[in-house]
RNA sequence: GCCCCGGUGGCUCAGCCCGGUAGAGCGGCAGCCUCGUAAGCUGUUGGUCGCGGGUUCAAAUCCCGCCCGGGGCUCCA
């Protein structure tokens, strides 16, 4: 927290003042005798600890835009202590004090200044008008704060990168030369990490679509990035993480779960502050100064330190899903749910031997993600491979480099740092690249060669010697937030070339929607939903009181995959008009062979009952 | 964090330039309609014009500060 000059202002009938003794070594020579002004605006002044000239500048500038509404030209700079309890070293102050003072007489104010350290004794008389008395903080203006980066923030700014285009043969061709036909996304992306330049004139797409289909929505009440989510999105979010977890699980990850606020003095996590490309949140409590964690690397650290462990059960592999992860990202970097200051993320680390244990591992890993996009539901042409590295890696590892292109089957984009200024040698992220053509990390993972000797991890080698591990940080989907966020940008693309924008089967958040053609039918809607829902297939009733017509199209506009209007017919005949959003069109069908066209597309995914009553005349409505 | 644009019933937006009693559509509610695959009809409700301050006889409208959103810079999962 920072401190600002406070300056108590009194317009004064007279002020009469005698200095009675010094009271710090650095007091100013006075004499001791009595003085007294008159039609002046007294300056009670408390130097604090961070204030510099240019608030000294600063704080003449207000006094004299005061000074001129009340008509003075006079004014009396006090020094006086007790304003704050944070106060500048006596010869800051001093300094400080001096140069407001000849500040104001450089603006031809009528200065006077009474004494520095002194304790003095004084008579003043206010005037009653209601802007004779005013207290006020002066605060540096805006481009004289010093923000407190982090080091790697600044290094970034530095890094010189060399980009090409791996393909999947090996062969590395720079971005220029490459030819980019059959790869515009490639190349889009590329364009967008080499560059960063692009033009965009409206907001995303997805944030209208995450508003109006209710999955989630900006909370104003909090601070930008930190978003609601609505009994839908919850839904979605909350089976995107269950199937993340269980993938891990199976992966042979073990799930823990840490704080999420760490001391700022706690000498590890000190240092790799200063390592980490990332601003915090910073809260005080009792006299501790705590940040809010921005990945799960420190609480696992933490946890693998204390552990004891030996080359026998390595790579060592722990996993937690962060909800949450916080970084006071840049204010113009905020936007729907692309990039948040609160985000839930997924992540990993393997503790490894050696480099060619954690290159084994790194290919696993790297296939692994990939299996987990496509569960999620993204497709091969949704995003887009960086692998990164320092020179020194690529020199020695261009095999394994090559390979990964390989595994990917796409050209991918390389990124080949000169020197290393983070803490890892190599890194791979896996990007999607949506409508406004930028891009978003979704999966990455990362070989660290610091951070085992920052937190004093170690294992017991085979000759019973302690060694520092490689540390592996993978976030295998990227954060949850953000899958959310390239599902609705890739059904905006679907929209504008022609098809029914659709979210995968799985997430939707009403799987079947049931449309009685009147309230006759609803007992038999009923037993429809319930008999899906015994099959863990997410079915609901539009029983509102309006015409069908108007019924289909606001299931059409929530996205819902399957919509069956129930009438006479369908209870005679037992065949259902299924209105098939991906199809397009109205399938007979039995409803056997629905649940068993459902069931087959969402095998082995994660299930969770609908989130809202299956009435929809029951519903409240959170947007719109 | 910086620069630019915006904030008006629950939602989408008009009014602001040029100060003078706050508008529409959607939604909600009530009633009618009981409908065969993308908007049935009628009535009605609902607004501290983002917040605070200033100018003015008078501010949604002009000025200043702040908050929130968007775009750009910069940056990342």
């Amino acid at each position: 927290m920072r401190d600002f000059m406070r300056i108590l202002q009194l317009h004064s009938n007279f002020i009469e003042y005698i200095p009675i003794q010094k009271e710090i070594a650095l007091a100013e020579e006075a004499k001791k005798e009595e003085k007294r002004l008159e039609e002046i605006v007294v300056l009670f002044t408390a130097v604090e600890e961070d204030d510099n000239e240019a608030v000294a500048l600063k704080a003449i500038d207000e006094v004299q835009a005061f000074l001129q509404k009340l008509k003075v030209n006079r004014i009396l700079i006090y020094p006086y202590a007790h304003l704050s309890s944070n106060l500048a070293k006596p010869a800051k102050a001093l300094e400080v004090i001096k140069r407001m003072e000849a500040n104001a007489k450089e603006k031809g104010l009528e200065t006077y200044r009474a004494p520095f350290g002194w304790n003095k004794q004084f008579t003043i008389s206010i005037k009653g008008h209601p802007l004779a008395e005013q207290s006020r903080t002066i605060l540096p203006t805006e481009a004289e704060k010093e923000e407190k980066v982090s080091e790697a923030v600044k290094a970034e700014k530095k890094i010189k990168s060399s980009w090409n285009i791996i393909e999947t043969d090996g062969k590395m061709v720079s971005v220029e030369k490459f030819d980019f036909k059959g790869y515009e996304n490639l190349e889009k992306f590329a364009r967008y990490e080499m560059s960063k330049v692009r033009a965009s004139q409206h907001m995303p797409p997805h944030v209208k679509l995450m508003k109006k289909l209710e999955i989630a929505d900006y909370e104003p009440g909090s601070d930008p990035g930190n978003i609601r989510w609505y009994p839908k999105g919850r839904l979605i979010k909350s089976l995107l993480e269950q199937l993340v977890t269980t993938k891990m699980a199976e992966y042979g990850a073990m799930e823990v779960e840490t704080p999420i606020m760490y001391d700022f003095e706690h000498p590890s996590l000190a240092g790799y502050l200063d390592r980490f490309p990332a601003r915090q949140y910073i809260l005080k409590s009792e006299n501790k100064k705590l940040f809010l964690r921005f990945a799960a690397c420190f609480g696992q650290f933490l946890i693998v330190h204390d552990a004891q462990f030996s080359y026998t059960q390595m790579p060592l592999k722990v996993y937690e899903l962060t909800h949450y992860s916080f970084r006071r990202e840049q204010r113009g970097e905020v936007v729907g749910l692309r990039r948040l200051r609160a985000f839930t993320m997924p992540d990993c680390h393997a503790f490894c031997i050696d480099l060619e244990q954690a290159k084994k591992e790194f290919i696993t890993r790297f296939k692994l993600c990939m299996k987990i996009l496509e569960e999620i539901g993204f497709f091969r042409d949704d995003y887009e491979a960086a692998i990164r590295f320092t020179r020194d890696f690529y020199e020695e590892n261009k095999q394994f480099i090559k390979s990964l292109a390989e595994i990917f089957g796409k050209p991918v984009l390389s990124e080949m740092w000169k020197d290393r200024f983070f803490y890892f040698i190599m890194k791979w992220d896996f990007n999607f690249v949506d409508n406004q053509d930028k891009a978003a990390a979704l999966s990455t993972d990362q070989i660290d060669v610091e951070n085992a000797e920052r937190y004093d991890i170690f294992y017991v080698d085979e000759k019973g010697e302690k060694r520092h591990p490689l540390i592996m940080h993978c976030s295998p989907s990227g954060a949850i937030e953000r899958c959310v966020y390239a599902l609705l940008e890739r059904a905006y693309k679907e929209q504008k070339c022609g098809k029914a924008p659709t979210l995968p089967l799985w997430l939707s958040p009403t799987q079947v929607r049931i449309i009685p053609m009147s309230d006759k039918y609803l007992k038999h809607s009923e037993k429809l939903v319930d008999d899906l829902k015994v099959k863990h297939i997410r079915a609901d009733i539009d029983d509102r009181a309006l015409t069908m017509q108007k019924r289909i199209r606001e299931a059409e506009m929530e996205w819902v995959p399957y919509i069956l209007v129930i009438g006479q017919k369908e209870i005679a005949s037992n065949v259902l008009p299924v209105r098939d959003r991906k199809a397009g069109k109205i399938r007979k069908m039995k409803l056997e062979e629905l649940t068993g066209e459902i069931k087959e597309i969402i095998k082995g995914m994660p299930f969770k009952p609908l989130p809202l009553p299956k009435r929809l005349s029951k519903r409240p409505q959170f947007y719109g």
